[in-house]
DNA sequence: GGTCTGACCGTGT
DNA sequence: CACACGGCCAGAC
């Protein structure tokens, strides 16, 4: 058997694999469902290993400011971009706009607080 | 097995 | 308002 994922990785990819068509959130959002908030880091490093996966949409996944930060990772120059504006999203200067009335919040939607 | 790094976030000066 | 620093956890060397 293949060694069991990385627990915190396999969350992480899970709960992104649940973010809605033609919304986004944030890595801090997600560590905070998962109940490691302030461990928003480890969620980057995470989406790192997510280019592994087909149905894990890391590029739903911005910083707090609604800010493709991780555009650079993404094959191509503006890969990311593209594939929000196709879900509806409008990005401009790499920034997600109406970014809080698209955002999806894990904790809230899902329910994960206590 | 210790040390550095990482697609972040919040707070302090 | 701009910059610095600490913290969180796991992976790579």
């Amino acid at each position: 058997m293949p060694k069991d994922n990385t627990g915190f990785f396999d969350k992480v990819y899970d709960l992104a694999r649940q973010i809605p068509y033609g919304r986004v959130t944030s890595y801090g959002a997600i560590a905070r469902a998962l109940g490691a908030a302030g461990s928003a880091r480890m969620v980057g490093w995470a989406m790192n290993g997510a280019s592994n996966y087909d149905d894990v949409p890391a590029h739903r996944v911005l910083n707090r400011n609604g800010v493709l930060t991780g555009k650079h990772h993404f094959p191509g120059t503006d890969l990311m971009q593209k594939l929000l504006e196709e879900e509806g999203i409008v990005v401009k200067e790499d920034q997600v706009q109406d970014f809080k009335d698209l955002f999806w919040d894990p904790v809230t939607e899902l329910g994960f607080e206590d």
